[in-house]
RNA sequence: GGGCCCGUGGCUUAGCCAGGAUAUAGCGCCGGCCUUCUAAGCCGGACGUCUCGGGUUCGAAUCCCGACGGGUCCGCCA
């Protein structure tokens, strides 16, 4: 609805402007806190025109014609702005947009699924790949992996909220260097079959480095591998491909807990025994892009100062040669192509790209986040320095289990268990998920398991406090009277409710999902205001089936806004 | 050394790309509100040279240049 309102603002103010005589390309729209969308368009044209703004700003404002049962209900002008606030038909609308899709709830519709998706026509927007977490299967996800699932996941989700159909893809690096050390280190030491798999391989993988470090002339061994599995040699094959089944039944088990799915795993060995690696190498060649230094294949790269190298003096391929084969074969099955990655892949995926483009391949749209570091320094896996996100999650479920307890001490330890699991994995996501990718962070203890500043919670119990009204009110399908829901609370919570679809609209387009949190928090606010100031149960008939009416509508956004971020949406709490 | 990212109250953080009306919110701090739909809530208050210095502009947290501080990358690793 939200979108609809500012088309509408565009439209008018456009016409308004033709009417004037002040063409301009460039509306100024913007949110305001004075209006619902304000224009300081009169700026530029006031230094265009050498005329006071102001003047320009009323000018404008008298030549607006709305139409009858416009969205926009009333103009007016603050000084060089011009105020548009939005109608009664805009509230209505909004209103029954929300509860008249309910219907399509559960009902797996893949257009427009949920609230008020109204962008585009309705259709499917097209398909998108996205690949994201990808960790390299020689441990168990550490705190920093998840930031990548996290922001991956809800991006996939705020994708197909806005109408794309989705494919979420792990790309499983099956035969790097880091691979080959770990099917080496399984045959030298005793893999430990009690601890969780992606743990145990973790163990061996550390031992393993350190061997290497004392003793480089083992390094050799590890070098012999790598060739043997590039000539697709059976016994290796099935060495590496165990070892890191071990590990992604792990990792999958995690992201399960954290309610990460995904679609499709990738073995990055397929491009290698399909032929797509050397298929690409050889077209490279033919297309002159690259040269041959000591017997290695590089294409050069003056512009990003740092050649790329694709193929080794030994012939063997490189993660890159692979990854460049795998992202022309998403570039053909679909019209989006994105990649959830740590900022350390900048340079290497931009050498990536510069490649791809070379040769007409549709690029990636590359999310890139900033690491997440330890207090004590930075986590690494090889180095055995990381939290794993397996701790993480017992630690902040057995937080939420004694926050629970405190809230609610009679309800059943059953209760208290589930409720402490959707509390503490929304809280992890909401945490992780709220601060912009680019803002390195640093993770510790206190603050992540602090539960009065965690942000989730907030957003759950104003869902599960819709809940609660709901079910006392008994739901009966009376007719609703909008009209008269006037209240500031319950404008400013319809409104806020309006918002949804534009904020995912503007994230699926800009793939920013701390934006969806913001939105969140934004609406639980708004709807802990109303309930703070409206009683619903206890107001008059007619008024009490109005605000149950919009109860629902909250409900019903609170709930998707959730799923979006992929955190339960408790009824109770 | 070069590239990229970040720098907003004591701490964390939004806004920056598309410059405009009193700079967002949380934690912490001070003070109110449970005989009323779950107080994991609501309301009020204190706390800011938006790192610093120039520039562009009627107007800069936002754009440009330069410092400074922090992160990160610069492998025939992934």
């Amino acid at each position: 609805m939200f979108l609809k309102f500012k088309h509408a603002v565009e439209s008018v103010l456009e016409k308004a402007l033709d009417s004037t005589g002040y063409p301009t390309d460039n509306l100024r729209i913007e949110e305001s806190a004075h209006a619902d969308l304000a224009s300081s368009v009169s700026f530029g044209l006031a230094s265009q025109y050498r005329e006071n703004p102001a003047v320009i700003a009323k000018k404008i404002a008298d030549a607006i014609m709305i139409p009858a049962d416009s969205l926009i209900g009333k103009v007016d002008v603050s000084g060089p702005y011009i105020n548009f606030s939005a109608s009664k038909q805009f509230l209505e609308g909004a209103v029954h947009a929300i509860l008249g899709e309910k219907e399509f709830h559960g009902a797996d519709n893949k257009t427009s699924a949920g609230t008020g998706t109204e962008t585009e026509t309705g259709s499917a927007r097209g398909k998108v790949i996205i690949e994201h977490t990808s960790a390299n299967p020689n441990g168990p996800l550490h705190v920093g992996h998840i930031r990548n699932s996290v922001i991956g996941d809800t991006l996939s989700r705020v994708l197909k909220k806005a109408g794309y159909e989705v494919e979420i893809q792990y790309y499983v690096n099956d035969m790097g260097r880091q691979i080959a050390i770990v099917a080496w280190a399984l045959d030298r030491f005793e893999f430990d079959r009690q601890k969780k798999s992606d743990h145990a391989i973790a163990d061996v993988y550390i031992r393993a480095n350190l061997e290497l470090g004392e003793d480089p002339d083992l390094v050799g061994e590890i070098d012999a591998l790598m060739q043997r599995i590039e000539t697709g040699d059976e016994e290796m094959v099935t060495r590496f491909s165990d070892a890191t089944d071990l590990a992604i039944a792990g990792i999958t088990s995690t992201l399960e807990r954290m309610n990460v799915h995904h679609d499709l795993f990738v073995h990055e060995s397929e491009f290698v025994r399909s032929g797509e690696v050397n298929n690409f190498v050889q077209e490279l060649v033919e297309r002159g892009l690259v040269e041959t230094v000591d017997g290695a294949l590089m294409v050069p790269m003056p512009e990003l100062g740092k050649d790329l190298v694709i193929r080794r003096s030994d012939q063997t391929s490189l993660y890159v040669t692979r990854d460049l084969a795998y992202h022309r074969r998403k570039a053909e099955a679909c019209d989006r192509v994105i990649d959830v990655l740590g900022a350390d892949h900048k340079l290497i995926s931009s050498q990536l790209c510069h490649v791809l483009s070379a040769c007409g391949i549709q690029e990636p749209e590359i999310v890139i986040f900033e690491f997440v570091s330890l207090p004590e320094g930075s986590m690494s896996t090889r180095a055995g320095k990381f939290i794993t996100t397996d701790e993480l999650l017992d630690q902040i479920e057995k937080q939420a289990f004694l926050e629970v307890t405190k809230r609610r001490p009679n309800e059943s330890e059953d209760f208290r268990n589930r409720v402490a699991t959707e509390v503490g994995i929304g809280a992890v996501r909401y945490d992780i998920v709220k601060v912009s990718p680019e803002k390195a962070t640093t993770f510790d203890w206190k603050s992540a398991l602090d539960f009065d500043k965690l942000g989730a919670p907030f957003i759950q119990y104003s869902h599960a406090r819709a809940c609660s009204i709901l079910e006392k009110a008994d739901h009966a399908n009376e007719s609703i009277d909008l009209a008269l829901l006037t209240g500031d609370a319950e404008i400013a919570l319809i409104k806020e409710l309006a918002r949804f679809e534009y904020v995912i609209d503007s994230a699926a387009r800009e793939l920013k999902p701390h934006v969806i949190a913001i939105y969140a928090r934004e609406l639980a606010e708004a709807f802990n205001q109303f309930y703070r100031l409206m009683p619903v149960l206890s107001a008059p008939r007619d008024l009490r089936n109005a605000r149950v009416g919009l109860v629902e509508c909250a409900r019903i956004v609170l709930a998707d806004v959730l799923d979006v971020l992929g955190i339960a949406a408790p009824e109770s709490m």
